[in-house]
RNA sequence: GGAGAGGUGGCAGAGUGGUUGAACGCGCUGGUCUCGAAAACCAGUAUACAGCUCGUCUGUAUCGGGGGUUCGAAUCCCCCCCUCUCCGCCA
């Protein structure tokens, strides 16, 4: 498995028209028109979001490649023209030949000669044109798919996480998250990596003496309970709320992570199986691809949005509301040296990943946003977790969301110490609902047909799409076992945990 | 991994060099008929990009993808990708 950030340019992400699942070839991305008839809104969406995108090039690249387009295809016209015109004389004259004497045959000859040769200048302005074009569409394509979705204006405008906004706080009856653990459950708290060490619920040096750094096995009744969050969350999103459960790959091609827009701009947090002797489609030896390299995913929104890719839907089929659980697998490349120890930042880990595909409609999509968050507190809820919504400010979103709300959950474990060197607790990171109005849906080319069922009635429109995290372990053991851990070293388990834990309630 | 077959419009399925963007059928849409529905009949029914005199306009491209031959390619040649069947292996 190679590591290191790959690079192939043979990924074709010209503008081509949909071609259906099985020859998916088109990235659209952001909608080009749009562009060019709003540049600076773009601009600023790149400012805001402190991501570098080369708008003027880009500008000064679509109009040359406009201008060779047109000039192209009018000659090419004309050949049409031409050869439509002198295709039956062609044939005539060349049956004339056969039957002619030699001195007539010759002189039909030289009048077949100059109809065939009619369309060679054109024909060589067109190859030129073509190199041409050739030159400028790479460069246009690669800055086309770094351009980010402009953040919505409601979005407060920072730099980074620091600069987000807590929008909402929860906590149950029985823990006030403004005071110490200690004040609340009349003990000093053990970090969760105390906690699975005491335990024995975790093995983290067998882990990382198989599989390197940011490794571990769960053991026993810690691998129950990972099993145990990770099905609640599943069956709360099937059973309450609808969602069709899905089992999607974790191992996809480049396409799929260009489509969900995952890559370029994340290509240094996947894992990389080089697979095939892949040769770059512009290599001058070149006859083309040969096999295609895979990659992990990080998220199981990659298999769900990866589903309908190429695809035109019905609209009276939408939403799609999908649920999957899946192994995410992440390098964490570039950020060494950050929660290191313990279940928080690991390369692997497993997630329920909810995604809605909808119709092309703000207030709907701002609609499910707030419904797929809501989701995620009913179930934070149940488990009686403390937790605040966070509205990340634009220099926190990444390149496909035009709006993210982030999830903290407390962790008692986590935070700066205090006098004793004991962590005084924080908010951390476990959830993360995105709205991405068509961005994804471009880059994936998946649409729907407005108007209803049958084809040839209706616009085709690019969808929306949202996602958003439901439970994500062994991260989420983290608060689980820090919030509910006892005086004596135990962790009770919540009740609503108890059925998928054969009944049990306390380890340890 | 070995051998074979095949990839054409929403589906099914013709087409082996010249008004073929593509027959026939199904589906879908509109219409006729009907109190209404069904049936029957008639008509229509791909996508993307570009251009302007922005029109139910013009042009270009697309028959798995890329390249080649040709005045002209769904059709001929090369490479690749994918699907299916049989055998082997296997959770």
């Amino acid at each position: 498995m190679a590591l290191g950030p790959c690079v192939r340019p043979s990924i074709r992400a010209s503008i081509r028209p949909c071609r259906g699942p099985t020859s998916y070839t088109g990235f659209p991305m952001i909608d080009l028109k749009h562009l060019r008839e709003q540049p600076q809104r773009y601009k600023d969406g790149c400012a805001k979001k402190r991501i570098n995108a080369d708008i003027d090039r880009l500008l000064q690249l679509d109009e040359q490649r406009r201008a060779l387009l047109t000039a192209m295809e009018a000659r090419r016209a004309e050949q049409n023209r031409i050869a439509k015109e002198s295709g039956p004389l062609i044939g005539k004259l060349a049956g004339a030949i056969k039957k002619a004497s030699p001195e007539e045959a010759a002189k039909l000859q030289a009048e077949l000669d100059e109809l065939k040769s009619r369309p060679a200048a054109l024909k060589a302005q067109i190859t030129e044109m073509e190199g041409q074009l050739a030159a400028v569409e790479p460069e246009l394509n690669a800055i086309l798919l770094q351009v980010p979705l402009p953040p919505d204006d409601d979005v407060p405008v920072g730099s980074s996480s620091d600069d987000n906004k807590e929008l909402k706080r929860w906590n149950p009856a029985w823990f006030d998250v403004s005071k110490s653990f200690e004040a609340n459950k009349g003990f000093k708290p053990k970090t969760h990596i105390e906690l699975v060490r005491d335990l024995g619920l975790a093995d983290f040096e067998r882990g990382v003496k198989m599989a390197g750094t940011r490794s571990y096995v769960l053991t026993g009744d810690g691998m129950r309970l990972h099993q145990a969050v990770l099905r609640y969350a599943m069956d709360h999103m099937i059973d309450r709320q609808g969602f069709k459960p899905m089992s999607v790959p974790v191992l996809v091609r480049e396409e799929a992570m260009v489509g969900t827009g995952f890559f370029p701009a994340g290509r240094e947090q996947a894992y990389h199986i080089a697979e095939s002797q892949r040769i770059a489609a512009d290599d001058p030896s070149g006859s083309g691809a040969k096999g295609y390299d895979l990659f992990l995913t990080g998220t199981g929104e990659v298999g769900l949005m990866g589903l309908h890719q190429g695809e035109i839907l019905d609209e009276a089929s939408l939403p799609r509301c999908y649920v999957t659980v899946s192994t995410c697998f992440r390098r964490e490349a570039g950020a060494a040296g950050k929660d290191t120890a313990g279940l928080y930042r690991i390369h692997q880990f497993d997630k329920v990943e909810q995604v809605v595909i909808c119709r092309a409609d703000e207030a709907e999509s701002r609609a499910w946003h707030q419904k797929m968050i809501g989701y995620v507190e009913a179930i934070l809820q149940g488990l009686e977790i403390p937790y605040r919504l966070l509205q990340c400010c634009t220099g926190d979103l990444g390149p496909k969301n035009a709006d993210m709300v982030d999830i903290e959950s407390w962790m008692p474990g986590r935070g700066e110490l205090d006098g004793d060197g004991r962590p005084r607790g924080a908010y951390g990171e476990t959830h993360s609902a995105s709205r991405l109005y068509d961005f994804q849906c471009r880059r994936l080319n998946m649409r729907y047909r407005a108007g209803g069922e049958g084809a040839g009635k209706g616009e085709t429109t690019f969808c929306h799409s949202l996602n958003n995290t439901v439970l994500a372990s062994p991260r989420f053991l983290v608060p689980l076992l820090e919030m509910y851990q006892n005086a004596d070293g135990s962790v009770t388990i919540p009740a609503a945990l108890r059925p998928y834990m054969g009944g049990k309630d306390r380890i340890g």
